[in-house]
DNA sequence: ATCAATAATTAGAATAATTCCATTTTACTG
DNA sequence: CAGTAAAATGGAATTATTCTAATTATTGAT
C-alpha cells in the first residue's frame, strides 16, 4: 500500500522533473496514512515524529508540490486554515457545526453530472467544490 | 427600491435589538446597489464616498451584523479575502480563472433538492456552498 | 565515487486579512 | 436632555501563509 503510494509519488514527481526528497516523501506518506483533513500545522507535527527538524515552510512547499502534482487535494472551509485531503475521488465535504469534524461525501457519476448541469451555456468548469455545514449523528469514519 | 431595502434592514435589525446606525445603513445600501461580490476593502472605499471617516474595523463589524441578520451573504474562494453577496436566492458561484470575475449561477428548486440528496442518512445540512472555477465566454452581468 | 550545477530546505522576516482592545462617540429610554 | 448601553474608531495583535537569503541535498557528468 505504501509501496503503491511511493510509486505514484515518484512517477508524478518525475513527470514534472521534481526531486523525490525525503521531506516530500514523508509529507505524502503522512497524508495518505490517515483518511482525515489535516492542516499544514497538523501535518508539521505528524511529520516531525519522523523528521524532527523539518520546517513549516518546507511543509508548505511540499504541500504545494503535491497539490500541483494532483496527489492530494486542498479544501477550504470559510476562512480557517487550508486542509489537505488524500481522497482523489469526486466527493463533497460535510462539516459538523458542533464537533468541527469533516466528512467526505462520495458522489456517484450521476450526481457529478447533475452538479455540472447547473452551469448555463458559456461556462466550462475545470473543478468544483461542494461543501455542507450542519449537524450529524455520525461520530466519525 | 432603496426604500424597500431600508425597511428590510430596519426590521431585521430590530428583530435582534440592534441599532440602525448610519454606518450599517450605508454599508447595506452599498452592497445592495451593485450586484457584484466586493471584499471588505472594496466596500470600505465605496462607503467612504459617503462616510469619509468610517474605519475598516467598522466595515467588518457592519458586515458581520448584516451576515448574522441574513441580509447579505458571505462567499469564500480559496484563501482570498472574503467577499459579500447581495443575492439571497439559492445560487452557486463561478469564478473565471482568467479574469477573476465571479458569476452567480442560479439554482432552481430541483437542483437544490438533488444537491442536498447527495447527503447520506444521518447528515442534516443547514447550508451549502457550491462553487466552480473555470473559463467562460460570458464577459460580465 | 567526486564535483559542479541546480533544486530544495531552512529560519526568520514580511505580508495580508481579520480580529481584538481600549477609548470615544452615538443612539435610545426615561 | 441626561444617563446608559451599544457601536464606532484607530491601532495593536493575531493567524495563516508567503517570501527571502543562506545553507544543504540531489542529480548528472566526469
Amino acid at each position: 500500500m505504501t509501496e503503491k503510494h511511493l510509486r505514484s509519488l515518484y512517477s508524478a514527481l518525475q513527470k514534472k522533473g521534481l526531486r523525490p526528497t525525503k521531506q516530500r516523501t514523508c509529507v505524502y506518506n503522512i497524508i495518505m496514512s490517515k483518511k482525515d483533513h489535516p492542516t499544514a500545522d497538523d501535518i508539521l507535527s505528524r511529520v516531525r515524529e519522523n523528521l524532527p527538524t523539518i520546517s513549516l515552510a518546507t511543509v508548505y512547499n511540499c504541500l504545494e508540490t503535491l497539490v500541483d502534482c494532483e496527489l492530494v487535494r486542498q479544501v477550504n472551509f470559510d476562512r480557517s486554515s487550508t486542509r489537505f485531503c488524500p481522497n482523489l475521488t469526486p466527493h463533497a465535504h460535510f462539516k459538523c457545526s458542533e464537533t468541527g469534524n469533516i466528512f467526505d461525501i462520495s458522489l456517484d457519476e450521476e450526481s457529478v453530472r447533475s452538479l455540472k448541469a447547473v452551469l448555463p451555456k458559456g461556462f466550462k468548469a475545470d473543478n468544483f467544490e461542494l461543501s455542507f455545514a450542519g449537524s450529524t449523528t455520525i461520530s466519525s469514519n
